[in-house]
This record gives C-alpha cells, structure tokens and sequence, in this order.
RNA sequence: CGGGGCGUAGCGUAGUGGCUAGCGCGCCUGCUUUGGGAGCAGGAGACCGCGGGUUCGAGUCCCGCCGCCCCGACCA
C-alpha cells in the first residue's frame, strides 16, 4: 500500500508555533508528526509514530542480537517494591501517584529495575539461570519540574531499558560490555554525531555508569573530552589535583587586617595594595573561597556543609548536587547565618580563632568542611579569618588545617588538564541518548534475589542496569539533521524512504506516478506520494518539510520522458529517464553506487 | 520553587474603557489557475485562559487562580 498524502491524517504548519524554541520541537510540530496533548506529553500522529516505531525497532534488533530477551511489563505499578528500596520517598514529586478504588497507593513507573528483581527472584533460584538479560520497550512517567523542548524532556516518554543479572563480577562487567557494543551499534546506525563519556551514576546507585551523548547546542548535559580522548559528564569530571608540597620552609601563618574585602575581588585588590609579593600579583587563584551550603539528607536532617575552592573558581552547583545526591544542597540563606554566628559571611576560612569558629569536624564549629582536590597538603592560601575585616595568609593546608575530605564540585574550564594526563579538556554540549550501569548488589540486596551457587550457597545477585530514550532519540536525531527547510530524515529512521510529488496537473503525470510508487512498494520501498490538488509550491515546500531523504518530481518534463530525483539532505537534483526511474530509485534507496542502472530489481507482474 | 515573558478562531497575530472583536495563513463552496507556499467571489469558525470585582459599559482596569514559554533550581 503506497500512502497517498490526499488521505494521510497530517497537517503541516506554515508558520512556527509560538512555543516551540528548539528546532526539534519547532519542526515535528510544524511537519505534522505530534501534536502536544498536556505539558511534557504528546501525541504521535502517523508520520511520527512512524519514526518512533523504526528507532524501536533497531533498538530492538540490537538488543535481540546481544542475547537479550524482550518483555513487557506494566506501566501502572503497586507501591510495595518502590517502598521496599526506599525509592518511594527518594523520588518525591517526580513520581505520578495514584490510589485505586480501595485508596491503594499505586505509581506510573518512572523505571523498573524493582519489578524486574522481583520478577526475577520469582523465577530464577540457581546459578544455572544466570547469566540473565532481560529487556523491554516501555512508556515511562516522570513529573519534572520542568519539562521542556517538546519530547527531549517530556513528562511520559518511551524508553528501551534492560537488566543483567549475574553470579559475580565478571559476568556483570560481560553483560555490561556486551551493552556497551550494542549501544555502539545502535547510535551508529541511528546517525547520531555521538560520545561516550564517564558519568555519575546518581540516583540510580551503583559503581560504573557511561552516558551515551548526541553532541548538540541543545543538549541539557555538558561534558569535557581531550585530545588523549578522555571524556566525561562535568558532573563526572576528576580534578588533575598536584602532587603534595612540602612545607617545612613555609613562613608561619599571620592574620592581617584587610577590611572591605568580602568578595575575593577586593581581597585580591587590597592584598595586592597592601601586602604585595616580590615574585607576582595575588590573583583569585591565590585565596582559598569557602562556600557554605544548608544540605538536607533524605530523613529530612539538615546541617551546613562549606566547600573550599580556589578563589577564582565558582562552585558549580549541579556539579555539587551530583556529589551529595540523594540529598540536597541549597546556598546559605541569611536565616542561616543568622543561626550561625560562627560562620562569618564574607570572611569564612579553617583558620581557627580563639573563639573556637573555623571549619571542620574539629573545630568548634563543626561545620563539615570538604575542599577541592586542588588543596593539596602544603598549599598555601590566603583565606577567611573567621572575622569581619580579616583575612589569614600563607594558611598552610596539612599544616595549619585539615579538612574533613575533598569534594569535587569546582567549575570545570576548559584548558583544565585532563585527569589522565591525555590533555587540556574541551567543554561541549549533549543530549543522553543512553545511559549503562553496573548497579551491583544494591536493588538485589533490598528484595532479596539470591540465588544458590555451585556449592549450594545463596550468593546475592550482580545487576546492571542500562537505558536507551527512544522518544527522545526522534527529537535529538532532528536536532542533529534538520535544516533551514524542515525535517531531514537519515534513511534508516525515516518514515517513508521516498516522497512522489505530483507536479504536473495532467492526469498522466499522476496516473505514472502512482504506477512508480506501485512498483517501489512492491519492491519494499516505503513510498507517500502527493497527489492533492495542490500548487506545486505548496507539495515542494510540504515535501521539504516533512523530510523523506529522497523526493521524485513527476512533472511537465514527463512528457519528455524525464522525472527529477533530489536528495533532500545535499539538495542535489537528477534528471532520470523514465524506464530507468525505477531501477534508479532502488539504488538509491539501497545506497548502491551505480546509479541509473535499470532493472536492478525485476519488478513484480501487476 | 525563584526570576522574566505571555494567554484573543486550527496556526500566527492586531486591538487608546465605547458600535457587530480585526487581519494573514489554514478550512468550506464556485469559477479560473498548476514547476516553488496561486487569483477572484462567497462562506463557516472565538464563552478574548478561568473566577471574582470596579464601571452606565471590560478583550482592555483591579484581585485571585490556572496554564504556556524561557532562564535558574531540580532531573536514570
């Protein structure tokens, strides 16, 4: 059956809709491929669907061929495993919660690895069962706080998630590998300009966690990658910290009077006034910023927490969050300080003063104090005296104070060094198209999934836990193809491989190209051929947007025997003749070099 | 949750407290047109986000709520 656009449900826009700012969004929209139904969910309508059923279907094909075996499990989840790993409470507001009939607390899953341990524990009790992989293709419900650029962050979503589970280590790192090239394989043939880089694995738990990233302006994740070909989430980033100083001949600590200085601009100034060094200015780099913050756990207890940088760095706040996750770190509000006397606003630093303030589980204080790993042992800093109007120099770290532990949750610039060693980092930007977990023993241990070994002995199970966002792929492989025209499909995620655009207003032209399209349907070719009653500007300009990669025009120059193919990625026009047009049209759609070759394919008697 | 912008027909929008809420696109009917978003004529389509209030009179002013978009917080 060849799709005739006179019927097909679409509507294309002529103009952009006023809420969309993302050219994913602005595009799918305007081509007629979903419609926004409430925030952060949308309908697919048949153009759509189409493209969302193809990524399906390659993430599936790779899964099957890694072993993996597809299951299904619901959408609309009972409480009890959610509260049995504490992930009930730990997700607050981003879960939708409902009551049945008997006012039964039930959840639309936001992700499964509970129902699948459980599942699991259900049906495998030996080594034997194991290794295990288990996959499935499911619409997921998350209540973001904010949703936003159409279906790149929606509130129901599809997504591709799949579990390993296994006897010991080494069969959690196969299965995770076994993923990893499958995830290779996926994004390759779906197009995508993509990185693999080191991540956190957040709330999710767990040890190693790679994110796949579709490099794009407007990707939601940051990530660093050198020259040497280090790469990772920023929130992921480790600090190239230098080697121990010695500081035997590190002259003794002295607090000056520096008043005014409460940021570490005026600091800088004033000491570089008052107290200049023979060898080089004071600069940012030189003072040890202290930056408190209220963090809640989870339970609800709060307690302040400072963050040692080096002065000219901020603290990145997300970089932070990922460090403390699950619980939350916001800035000191003035309430705070007020129900701090110790801390100092502006004039925070380790120093101890006579009256006990200062930073660290030691001091009197007690406020928990974690530093960049760029306060190594000996560094000497100009910091915060705990007085208004005072500041402490040559603080010598290991000597003249020791902090609770270090943190990473500086800013991270580019031209830092790698951590490896591979280079200076290069910061760019990216939409996580997948993310692969060793989750270990975490979710098995809470529900309880053993299973007996070799020698009779229940041994937990090892999980690995790994996501695709198959919604989410549509919009980011438009993000990265789409033009000034419209939508631009790579062939293998495209709805309809070719685009008949009558544009003739003879009945031959039609009567031929409905013929044509017959015959590449029969050849399975996936053909929509335009045969409204339309000015051809309109079928050129709906062609373009809509985006199938290739376009045949049946025009007046029929009547000389010729039609036009074009490609809508280069643009690029060919004249055919018309017996070789069907030949023609398979090798392209096939990719074969010799173009214009007839009867590559023997089309079936009608 | 904080900051900013904004809700008028399917889409994009105009609208000084004052007549029957206007325009473009799209849609319907007829005729003409057909290689780059056609022309003419006629038509359908709007509880102006919702609820209060001020006023002789509210799309317009005031209060409250809801929703959308952007930035931040947040987010396997």
């Amino acid at each position: 059956m060849i799709t005739r656009m006179s019927e097909l449900f679409v509507r294309t826009l002529r103009e952009d809709p006023a809420d969309a700012e993302v050219p994913s969004h602005r595009w799918l929209v305007r081509a007629g491929y979903i419609r926004r139904a409430a925030p952060g969910i949308y309908s697919w309508l048949p153009l759509g669907y189409r493209v969302l059923r193809k990524i399906e279907q390659i993430v599936r094909q790779e899964m099957d061929a890694i072993g993996a075996q597809e299951v299904h499990f619901p959408a609309l989840l009972p409480r009890e495993p959610y509260e049995a790993t504490g992930r009930w409470t730990e997700y607050g507001p981003n879960i939708f919660r409902l009551k049945d009939r008997k006012d039964g607390d039930y959840l639309l899953g936001p992700t499964h690895e509970e129902m699948f341990t459980l599942l699991v524990k259900d049906l495998c009790s030996s080594y034997k069962d194991l290794p295990l992989n288990l996959y499935q293709i499911q619409t997921k419900y998350r209540d973001e706080a904010r949703p936003r650029a159409g279906i790149l962050r929606g509130r129901e979503f599809v997504m591709k998630d799949s579990y390993s589970f296994d006897i010991d280590d080494a069969g959690l790192q196969k299965a995770y590998d076994l993923h990893r090239s499958a995830y290779v394989r996926i994004f390759d043939r779906l197009g995508f300009d993509y990185a693999i880089v080191q991540a956190m694995s957040g709330a999710m738990g767990g040890s190693a966690s790679e994110e796949f990233l579709a490099i794009a302006e407007n990707g939601e994740d940051t990530f660093v990658r050198s020259p040497g070909g280090y790469a990772a989430n920023v929130e992921a980033v480790h600090t190239a910290a230098p080697e121990p100083i010695p500081f035997e001949d590190a002259p003794a600590a002295h607090v000056e009077d520096t008043p005014d200085t409460p940021t570490i601009e005026t600091l800088v100034a004033l000491a570089n006034d008052r107290f200049p060094r023979e060898d080089r200015p004071w600069t940012g780099a030189d003072t040890l910023k202290n930056v408190v913050f209220m963090v809640t756990e989870p339970d609800g207890t709060r307690a302040p927490l400072a963050v040692g940088v080096p002065g000219d760095r901020e603290v990145d706040l997300k970089r932070l969050a990922a460090q403390l996750e699950p619980a939350e770190a916001e800035v000191f509000t003035e309430e705070d300080f007020a129900a701090n006397p110790g801390l100092v606003k502006g004039y925070i630093g380790p120093a101890r003063t006579p009256g006990g303030a200062g930073l660290g589980e030691e001091s009197a204080s007690t406020v928990r104090f974690l530093v960049d790993p760029r306060v190594v042992s000996g560094s000497r800093w100009l910091t915060g005296a705990n007085e208004p109007g005072r500041h402490v120099f040559d603080l010598v770290a290991g000597r003249d104070f020791t902090p609770d532990g270090t943190i990473e949750a500086a800013e991270v610039r580019a031209g830092d060094p790698a951590p490896d060693g591979s280079g200076p980092l290069e910061l760019a930007r990216g939409i996580e198209m997948g993310h692969i977990f060793q989750l270990g023993r975490k979710y098995a241990e809470a529900l309880g999934l053993k299973v007996l070994d070799q020698n009779g002995k229940l041994v937990t199970v090892t999980m690995g836990s790994y996501g695709v966002g198959v919604s989410r792929a549509v919009a980011a492989v438009v993000e990265g193809t789409c033009d000034e025209k419209g939508l631009c499909w790579p062939r293998e995620v495209a709805p309809f491989d070719v685009h008949v655009v009558v544009a003739g207003k003879d009945a031959a032209a039609l009567e031929w190209a409905a013929d044509l399209g017959r015959k590449l349907d029969e050849a399975g070719i996936a053909v929509v051929l335009d045969d409204r009653k339309a000015s051809p500007g309109v079928k050129f300009a709906d062609a373009e947007i809509m985006g199938m990669p290739t376009i045949v025009v049946v025009g007046r120059s029929l009547a000389d025997g010729l039609i036009e193919v074009r490609d809508r990625a280069s643009g690029e026009r060919t004249e055919v003749a018309v017996d070789d047009a069907l030949g023609h049209l398979l090798a392209v759609v096939h990719g074969m070099p010799d173009l214009g070759e007839p009867d590559l394919v023997e089309p079936v008697a009608e």
